[in-house]
RNA sequence: GGUGGGGUUCCCGAGUGGCUAAAGGGAGCAGACUGUAAAUCUGCCGGCGACGCCUUCGGAGGUUCGAAUCCUCCCCCCACCA
């Protein structure tokens, strides 16, 4: 099947440029296509993981990827459909981002072989000469036109205006295009719904300068069914780095999706087969969970491998009870079901719930509740804590604490751990060193 | 360069001498209802071992018993004009 249906039917495509030869460039297997990754921070978060799934998808199908990081671009910041100009970064920041970036895409892309690759645009750019430039690559772009480029609207309206530096991002980004276009044989760049005028303008510049027909992809930008953009929690970004955002947490955030988006996110976010996940929209109640778990265990096994995905499951089995996932939800994911086997965790090695440690002598002096609180970061401060408190939001060993001024002590120490709670959905344990 | 308008707690945005830790909205948090969902309702929403104390309204000084509010200087932003 083409690469294209694949995609359509995964609901990755926005938009394209002329369809038909597109279908034809992507029919034969092996084609080159690209997506550019921002190095303005040291993680990619799930925001990228629509650009990231295609390109694997496009792996996947025979195809050849290339994630460009955007070392020389990273430089001067993309000002597309953004309110605010980003603050500049420094060439050591973007060094230092790539590393990480560069470790997180092939978690989801195979780059061993020639199968896949990974360019930095800072190897052409950086080297440019403004004047030469201006002449080569220049004087193929229309002010006027740019002008117009809904991509700049926002900021040509706004009271932040466009730096010239900014301005310029776009023929940077068309010269990659070139640049690939020439080097790899690439000719279709993807991206997010933002850079369509972008890609547009690489589209042009590849024909006018190689006399080539370049195709471009824009992904829609995904949104929550709420209406917000996807991947951002009260804590910030949810990152893709385990550092950032631990795979029990990852696991968390998917399994938190909106009844909504199940299926949505299934088809975007998995690699499970789109039948099963047509299927899954008809889910409702407790087997929408069972969906939503499947989701998370698949999404984490993708970004951080089955060990851990397996390893995030069992411990929201611990904390949040063992779920049956019926066999015919999603047949095709090799998540563990639980019809017979005991899913309790059966070690310490496989709780990944958040933990810190104490020496049992801190708990023999005793510790004020919402002190504690505080200090394992289920609050952010002590007023914080002690409010928890009072709405009756903060558990001890599933025991609500009734007062703030409750004293935690050896007592408390259950199975060599206490368990703390807060609200519902957030938990923290307590190891004790005895 | 000139003239005018601004910078308020996470965000938007009121407040122009004490009643102001600062209206209202959003976000967030907690409780109830549930399915670790959404919607809804209720409460909370600077810090502090806490009916009191401390810090906050671009920055630094000053006036005053008392300042986010008045004065001086400085920094930054915006609009129009040049």
């Amino acid at each position: 099947m083409n690469v294209i249906k694949v995609l359509q039917e995964r609901g990755f495509i926005e938009n394209m440029t002329h369809e038909n030869e597109l279908y034809e460039y992507l029919d034969n297997g092996n084609a080159s296509c690209y997506i550019g990754f921002d190095p303005t921070a040291a993680s990619l978060h799930v925001g990228s993981l629509v650009p990231i799934m295609s390109l694997a998808h496009m792996q996947r199908n025979g195809h050849h990827p290339i994630a460009l990081v955007g070392g020389g671009t990273g430089l001067i910041g993309d000002p597309s459909g953004k309110t605010e100009m980003r603050k500049l970064i420094t060439k050591e920041d973007v060094e230092f981002n790539k590393i990480g970036i560069k470790k997180q895409l092939s978690n989801f892309i195979n780059f061993s072989g020639d199968s896949a690759e990974l360019v930095d645009n800072a190897d052409w750019l950086t080297g440019l000469g403004y004047i030469d430039f201006l002449r080569d690559i220049g004087r193929f772009f229309s002010v006027n036109r740019m002008v117009k480029a809904e991509s700049y609207k926002l900021r040509l309206e706004s009271d932040e205006g466009l730096s010239f530096i900014e301005f310029n991002y776009m023929l940077l980004q068309a010269y990659d295009f070139m640049k690939l276009a020439e080097s790899h044989g690439c000719l279709l760049q993807m991206g997010g719904s933002d850079q369509w005028g972008n890609i547009v303008a690489g589209v042009d510049l590849v024909r006018r300068k190689l006399q080539k027909i370049a195709f471009g992809i824009t992904f829609p930008l995904i949104t929550t069914s709420t209406g917000a953009k996807m991947g951002k929690t009260a804590n910030g970004a949810v990152w893709l780095d385990p550092e950032k955002t631990s795979p029990y947490d990852y696991y968390q955030f998917w399994v938190n999706t909106d009844d909504n988006d199940v299926a949505r996110f299934l088809a975007l976010f998995t690699f499970l087969p789109t039948d099963e996940v047509e299927e899954a929209k008809k889910l409702d109640g407790a087997d929408l969970n069972s969906a939503k778990s499947i989701l998370a265990y698949e999404a984490t096994k993708i970004c951080h491998g089955s060990e851990e995905a397996q390893k995030a499951k069992l411990s929201a089995s611990a904390n949040f009870g063992v779920r049956i996932i019926p066999d015919s939800i999603l047949p095709s994911s090799d998540v563990e079901r639980g019809k017979s086997k005991n899913q309790v965790i059966d070690s310490d090695i496989n709780d990944t719930t958040p933990q810190t440690s104490f020496e049992v002598s801190r708990l023999e002096s005793g510790i004020p509740a919402f002190k504690l609180y505080h200090e394992v970061g289920l609050a952010q401060s002590g007023s914080a804590a002690r409010r928890l408190i009072q709405q009756g939001g903060a558990y001890l060993n599933g025991i609500r604490i009734e007062s703030t001024d409750y004293i935690v002590g050896s007592s408390d120490i259950e199975n060599e751990e206490i368990l703390l709670k807060a609200g519902k959905k957030k938990f923290h344990k307590i190891k004790i060193k005895m």
